[in-house]
DNA sequence: CCAAGTTACGAGTCACGTAAGGATT
DNA sequence: AATCCTTACGTGACTCGTAACTTGG
């Protein structure tokens, strides 16, 4: 269970290949080789089924484990060396692509009190903002999600991480100007199950967390949107290729495209700022 | 990073002394003395202060996450273990001792269905017992803790269990028969802040968890009991050494002890069975 | 000066790369 | 036949124990 052991199983399993994890990993396909062999046998269970390469049960068990505790390695070193580290005259921050827009003004609040302070913006997706900012990769990051109001945050996804909400904005429906709903003043998530929707879980709200808040698992989507870019899901929207949650905030007046308040249930769009406790 | 230095660092930091720290591990104390070395220089800080041994601010933190890393660790290789291995006909029970009354009722239920089945019970403090689930010591712990009624499952203490409710009793306080509020039919913990309390946490409801539920940060103790047994306990209270909540179901009928229902806030105790998902 | 931790050094072990050996498509 | 993983083997690195050394109370 040695970690070096772990890092190359998760890199196997992910990959699905020995060589490719090899070369990915700086070691030779048979170094390789031989740490999956050794830590299938300090485990006495095959790990990985060869040819294809894919994940025992045992094995998919293991990477789930694996990945915890490889982040939690990451995450103690990078806490100890913000320890020990002299406060760096420059600060990493990370932000999902619909929280960025809060960014801008959390930033010049910051530049305001410290005008020399030079800044580093990413944007990625949620999940890897987290990661980032457990792993000391970045100093800060912001999250947003999709949550009733006295859902408590949501961020911290390993315990490892404080956070607290910065913004908590209204939902709107977005959906092509010619659509039978456009002209409503207001919809109901539950009119909406049916419907043919987008799943843009970085551009716009997850359905994921939709569901979560209607208590429904509906939301079959006919499309996923995997880019970050708002206007671009905005573009499929007005072609028609199906409707998207978006915090009201994030809407630019877009050309053939209706945005309609999200009346039911009372759902919010919360943006979080995340950072080492 | 590797295990076996965390956990080489973790015995030194508990037990203050790198050659009893030898000794536990079965090392000589210069074997010791090169794992924190090198655990050290991997991170390029101090960890423990010597002589007198103790950890630095660095090491504080190290402790904490080195805790959590090992004991993942232990509960991959258990949970890896628990996929491959036979079901076993032997089960190992684990309870804290005020949930243990519900545990022979749980038993008598089990082995009604299997008659043949080879049980194990061992009752341990509460942390004691789910971590002795998670790495896989014992199958089944049933935890008991003090909690408002809607409160949420309290015990998969690092979300790697699995943890179902099955029983809720109510509370009360227990007095020395000639306690000026013996006589009373109902009390509040408002009430008692200023009481004299007898801080048995693992014999009686945990100070920190009244405190908790009571909203306040009261209820401070004049005498600790560490034991496990409710008998000894209520002797200290009938001695007029402070008052304790137990779970009224705990309470036979004791010379010299007063029970007094608990009527504010609404509190109960709450027995939970934890065990691997 | 004694208890306790560190450093020096050598023996055994382990991990990696090279290269040859299967197996599957 | 080509690709991909496994196995054999040698070298270099690492780890641990013995033993000498150092330091603080």
């Amino acid at each position: 269970m040695e970690p070096h052991l772990l890092r190359t199983f998760v890199a196997v399993a992910r990959g699905g290949s020995f060589s490719a994890a090899a070369g990915r990993l700086g070691f030779t396909q048979s170094a390789v080789s031989q740490h999956v062999a050794t830590l299938e046998a300090r485990l006495g269970v095959p790990l990985l089924h060869r040819r294809p390469v894919r994940p025992t049960d045992a094995g998919a068990r293991l990477l789930e484990h694996a990945e915890a505790i490889l982040l939690r390695i990451d995450a103690a070193r990078a806490d100890i060396a913000r320890l020990a580290g002299a406060p760096a005259d420059t600060v990493a921050v990370g932000a999902s692509p619909l929280a960025a827009p809060r960014l801008a003004a959390a930033l010049a609040e910051a530049r305001a009190q410290l005008p020399r302070l030079y800044v580093t913006v990413t944007v990625a997706g949620r999940a890897r903002v987290v990661e980032a900012v457990t792993t000391g990769e970045l100093d800060l990051g912001l999250v947003d999600s999709v949550v009733a109001p006295s859902d408590p945050l949501r961020a911290p996804s390993l315990g490892l991480l404080a956070a607290v909400g910065v913004a908590e904005d209204p939902l709107a429906v977005t959906l092509a100007a010619d659509h039978p709903l456009a002209a409503r003043t207001g919809l109901r998530l539950a009119e909406l199950v049916d419907a043919w929707w987008i799943d843009a879980p970085d551009a716009g709200a997850p359905l994921g967390q939709l569901r979560d808040a209607a208590g429904t698992d509906g939301f079959r989507p006919l499309l996923r949107y995997d880019g970050a870019d708002v206007a671009a899901l905005l573009a499929l929207v007005a072609a028609g290729h199906g409707l998207a949650v978006l915090p009201r905030t994030a809407l630019d007046e877009a050309p053939g495209v209706a945005a309609v308040p999200l009346t039911e249930p009372r759902v919010v769009h919360r943006t979080e700022l995340v950072h080492a406790p």
